[in-house]
DNA sequence: CTAGATGTTAAGGT
DNA sequence: CACCTTAACATCTA
């Protein structure tokens, strides 16, 4: 589920397992999830290489190669990263890989093809040019009740909305709303600065917890609405049963009793 | 077999 | 202009 948490669960994984390696060759199985460069070029820019460090922003991971540029990873809904080094490990839908001069590889493994890996000069650059806003971990309450009252709309798709804040997607916005008992539907325009000031708590109390757990569901405290995203399941506040309904084009899953307007 | 799944973007409607 | 919904992408699973 790459959403922020996920991914900064990924640049933690990048840095303690690929870094210091140089790049012996690259094998990209689907050209597809390249952009803005072909896998000739992606061999030139990567081989010899070391990744050095890993910043995330958002959705996105950027690994620093050692002569200053930079690769820019998405994992549109399923993507993940995976370094192994018997071949017979290797995972299914790799899409590309880094072979690294010690013996490992580091496998870019994605089984809907909707992630992509882009070659870029600048972070800042590349934030701005795709109109991402800022990384929601680094949100102050006050931040996030300007960017609240520059907005009109439902509160779940101002959540999710990338230029608004980056890093919180389908799951991690219903999460916050459940946490602080606000209906998705609900307009922004209506939250007041109390409201606002919970819900900035609750999302940065959710991310940093999610990311403790290292993103697994089963390892989420007790009174997340997370695990129980499906038909049937039960709040785990108020044991009434959860609910879904489209918001923003998703499915979004709520506790009716638990969350109003 | 069908519908839907964690994301993004474009296109169309209101 | 601002907002909303839908479709498309590819593959797996319920």
């Amino acid at each position: 589920m790459p959403e922020l948490p996920d991914v900064e669960s990924y640049r933690r994984y990048l840095e303690s397992k690929a870094l210091r390696h140089s790049v012996q060759g690259v094998e990209v199985e689907s050209p597809g999830v390249l952009e803005d460069i072909n896998p000739q070029g992606l061999g030139r820019l990567v081989k010899g290489r070391r990744f050095d460090s890993a910043q995330r922003h958002g959705k996105y991971l950027f690994t620093h190669l050692d002569d200053g540029k930079w690769l820019g990873m998405h994992f549109g809904m399923t993507g993940r990263l995976q370094y192994f080094k018997d071949e017979d490990t290797r995972p299914k839908h790799t899409r590309c890989l880094f072979k690294f001069d010690n013996g490992f590889d580091l496998a870019y493994v994605m089984p809907r093809k909707l992630g992509r890996i882009a070659p870029l000069n600048s972070v800042e650059d590349f934030v701005r040019e795709r109109k991402l806003g800022p990384d929601v971990l680094s949100l102050d309450v006050k931040c996030f009740r300007a960017l609240a009252r520059k907005r009109s709309g439902k509160v779940k798709a101002w959540l999710m909305n990338q230029s608004v804040m980056a890093g919180l997607g389908n799951v991690y916005s219903d999460e916050v709303l459940f946490q602080t008992g606000i209906h998705p539907d609900c307009q922004v325009k209506s939250l007041g600065d109390k409201r606002l000031g919970e819900l900035h708590r609750a999302t940065m109390k959710v991310l940093k917890s999610a990311i403790k757990a290292e993103a697994d569901p089963t390892r989420m405290p007790k009174s997340f609405l997370l695990p129980h995203r499906q038909a049937g399941e039960r709040c785990p506040r108020c044991g009434g049963e959860v609910q879904s309904m489209k918001a923003a084009g998703r499915t979004a899953w709520l506790c009716p009793r638990c969350q109003k307007c």
